[in-house]
DNA sequence: AGCACGCCGACT
DNA sequence: GTCGGCGTGCTC
């Protein structure tokens, strides 16, 4: 039998199928997908297992078949689903293969290379060099770097005494725990006998007995409140003994959660609910838009659809953006499911992701719950798909290998005869688009559980406060009402819009601003260290006190951060005390955890944050909802800035007043007339929808218009020119005239790290031969790229243009 | 990607 | 003569 295997090397020319001969011996083992090690030239490489068959995949001489070498896997690591639909992705987004089966698989089991010497003849190597080598006889090449023998050993190879070779391993990392069990023996009743006397011993000993068929942790000894004392007399008097045993790590171990059931549903969600679960139980590939306003209980609907694929044997699939992840959205879940729940998100180790996604695999949990990539989470029997706050652009992934979790699930959906749901309060236009046209079903939750009022929206005209001579971050009103709760013990929330916004360094004098040497942007101040960073290569000086152009010391930074927010509240407000949220407090593990629970415990009258507190906070307390400044986004130069600042401040409004207290919502603005700022004070979707789809319209934008985004980048300004022209040559041949090449022009940034970068941008509705253009594209300039670093990188659908 | 192979200049 | 620099091409 044959193997047919993708190897893991991403490079283009490799990027194709491999076959292999499969040894009889192991002709059981090998199925699709599985790993394998296989030669390759002159090496040895890791692959994986596509397809099994009798006969060559390709028309090369059968004498050059080689065998596989070993089976890593026992069970396949992927699903033939996920293998068919990895061959989709890297058509759709020109994408290497195995690049898009590497992204299905928890970062744990990518494959590690490690060249190795070992010992063929040991007569023929002086002691010296001998005993650096393992019990194996082995040593590896790195180390014989450090120890300078590599020279000496290399003589060796060359007369057999020694073989080089690669050992093909796995980053993972098992988690040991130190364990406790019975000697075996049978003179277990004596001993028991001997111990009558002693109490504690005993019992420890009946514990043991009675989960004598499973590991039982030291630490687990310990919370049944065993003494350490009595269980390491045990240990001496060699009854029991301590040895280490391999753990699935739950990141939620020490959790308790309490069971909850359904909730009743509205008028609305029962429709909801029933409209889905109709299609989950037709087995219809189905796509449901559910439009419902912010605690409009679209979770509740949810959770009672999983339910019922479980109940029909099937599992689902929910996708939440990293930021939502919040405990608060895991512990509903987990409270619901228990232990069928797997979550999967960037905070757990690579070894928490591993084990997370095995228990999937194994069929251990039946519902994911996670960030982006878990769309791939390989369950045999998916009922149910779905994606929370759709509109969100993380779901995009931006870099290689690119692909939106939307276009993922929907595929699946059709691969599994089942619906997938598209949850969010501010749909994109995109998607609220096709609702329109019936492409998907509209679900609609207008009103607010429990009939709350949405809250009231009052939009603060920042150049009035300014013509009265208050330059500061708080108007006059959002003062008054910030001293208003404190008094009457009642919490806030202040968000900082940092995105499109950064704290740059200005000059007073000569209005020079730092930039960074190897892009085109100015510097970032950050306090932390009190230098100046480039976001974009990482390049970083120290912050001047004297303006290096004309010597100023009036050199100071402008915009505000989170930390000055902070220190003005302070001075501001007597009892105010806050708790702040941004990338600076939360890095730490739990952090973000810790402080949302700090504030939900009234350790704190006010919540300042960036965008991370827009998202699934939930607190009684909360009746004043301030947003600083409602307007950096709204002048960054993608056609989405709208879009996004319209989702954004009818997310944060909407956490206010959530509970019984009626909430009130500050926008502080420039652009009070902004249809996107004055439509979320009116609560108004689909005003917001109508006016902005005119303007994609007119601007030939998404959803009227596809996009494609083609950036060419090289350090030689001319190359890049020289290029983008070849390739606005090639387009133009192979495009209609109904769609349009715009550029090439160059990109927002226009510099990153020395390279320069030029874009252009396709705008097309139908054409059917771009992909073949579009390949051809992608293949000749990753020639150019390997021979002279010119690179083109394609985007089709883009998120973001910069 | 990474390795062998081959061609060329430099140096014991 | 031999060592080692890197350009080229191949991997079932």
């Amino acid at each position: 039998m044959i193997a047919n295997v993708v190897v893991d090397i991403p490079a283009k020319n490799v990027d194709k199928i491999f076959d292999y001969i499969i040894p009889q011996d192991i002709e059981d083992i090998v199925k699709v997908g599985v790993r394998v090690e296989v030669p390759f030239g002159s090496r040895k490489i890791q692959g994986f297992v596509i397809g099994i068959s009798e006969k060559l995949s390709s028309d090369i001489d059968e004498s050059k078949l080689k065998s596989l070498i070993r089976v890593k896997d026992f069970k396949p690591e992927l699903t033939s689903e996920l293998i068919k639909l990895s061959e989709w992705m890297s058509n759709f987004h020109l994408v290497k293969r195995i690049s898009a089966l590497e992204i299905m698989l928890p970062s744990a089991i990518k494959a590690k290379y490690q060249k190795v010497y070992i010992i063929n003849d040991p007569n023929a190597i002086p002691a010296q060099y001998l005993n650096h080598f393992n019990k194996e006889g082995m040593l590896t090449f790195d180390q014989a770097q450090t120890l300078q023998i590599v020279a000496e050993l290399e003589s060796y190879a060359k007369t057999e005494a020694l073989t080089k070779d690669t050992i093909v391993g796995q980053q993972l990392t098992r988690k040991y725990a130190t364990c406790v069990r019975i000697i075996p023996t049978d003179r277990l009743d004596e001993i028991i006998e001997s111990l009558r006397t002693r109490e504690k011993q005993l019992d420890i000993i009946n514990y043991l007995i009675e989960h004598r068929h499973e590991d039982v942790l030291l630490k687990t000894l310990k919370e049944e409140g065993f003494s350490n004392s009595s269980i390491n007399t045990l240990v001496k008097n060699q009854v029991l003994e301590k040895y280490e045993a391999i753990v699935n790590r739950d990141p939620y171990e020490h959790r308790i959660f309490e069971k909850e059931h359904n909730k009743a549903l509205t008028e609305a969600q029962q429709e909801a609910f029933t409209q889905i679960d109709e299609a989950v139980k037709a087995n219809e590939s189905k796509t449901f838009l559910l439009h419902g306003v912010t605690g409009s209980g679209k979770t509740e609907v949810y959770l009672q659809t999983i339910e019922n694929v479980l109940k029909k044997g099937e599992q689902a699939i929910m996708l939440v953006p990293e930021i939502a992840l919040t405990p608060q959205m895991v512990n509903r879940f987990k409270a619901r499911f228990g232990d069928e729940v797997a979550v999967l998100h960037s905070g757990l180790s690579k070894g928490e992701k591993y084990d997370e996604w095995q228990k999937i695999r194994d069929g251990k949990a039946s519902v994911s719950v996670g960030a982006r990539s878990s769309v791939f989470a390989p369950f045999e029997k998916l009922g149910l798909i779905i994606i929370d706050e759709e509109h969100e652009s993380t779901y995009k992934q931006e870099d290689y290998p690119r692909y939106h979790a939307r276009e993922i699930a929907i595929w699946r959906s059709e691969y599994h005869h089942c619906p997938v749901v598209l949850g969010s309060a501010t749909p994109s236009l995109e998607t609220f688009a096709r609702a329109e046209k019936n492409v998907y079903q509209y679900l609609g939750l207008p009103d607010r559980v429990n009939q709350q009022k949405m809250p009231e929206i009052e939009l603060i005209d920042m150049r009035e406060e300014l013509q009265e001579g208050n330059r500061s971050m708080f108007s006059h009103h959002l003062t008054e009402a910030i001293q208003e709760r404190i008094d009457k013990g009642e919490q806030i929330v202040l968000f900082l819009n940092r995105r499109g916004h950064s704290s740059f360094v200005l000059c007073r004098d000569c209005g020079h601003v730092p930039q960074c040497p190897n892009c085109d942007i100015s510097l970032t101040y950050h306090k932390t260290h009190d230098d100046l960073k480039c976001h974009y290569c990482g390049y970083s000086e120290p912050m001047p006190q004297k303006c290096p152009s004309c010597e100023s010391e009036h050199i100071r930074q402008m915009g505000v951060g989170t930390q000055k927010v902070e220190e003005i509240i302070y001075e501001t407000f007597d009892r105010a005390k806050v708790i702040r949220m941004d990338v600076d407090t939360t890095s730490k593990k739990g952090a973000h955890e810790r402080l949302l629970t700090a504030f939900g415990n009234q350790e704190a009258n006010i919540l300042l944050g960036t965008q991370m507190i827009a998202k699934g906070l939930d607190f009684e307390n909360i009746t004043l909802v301030g947003v600083l400044n409602a307007d950096t986004m709204l002048n960054l130069p993608d056609f989405r800035s709208s879009e996004k600042t319209f989702q954004l401040l009818t997310q944060v409004a909407g956490r206010a007043g959530r509970h019984k207290k009626q909430g009130e919502v500050m926008i502080q603005t420039y652009n009070p007339d902004h249809y996107a700022i004055l439509d979320v004070t009116k609560n108004d979707y689909l005003s917001f929808y109508q006016k902005e789809m005119k303007f994609r319209q007119v601007g030939k934008y998404p959803p009227y218009y596809y996009l494609v985004n083609l950036t060419i980048s090289h350090v030689d300004k001319r190359k890049v020119l020289q290029a983008s022209k070849h390739i606005h040559g090639i387009l133009v041949q192979h495009v209609t005239t109904q769609s349009f090449i715009l550029g090439p022009s160059p990109s927002p940034l226009s510099r990153i790290n020395n390279q320069h970068r030029f874009q252009i941008l396709i705008k097309f509705k139908n054409e059917p031969d771009l992909l073949t253009a579009l390949k051809y594209l992608d293949d000749y300039y990753h020639e150019q790229y390997m021979k002279d670093k010119l690179s083109l990188e394609i985007d089709i659908n883009p998120q973001m243009m910069m």
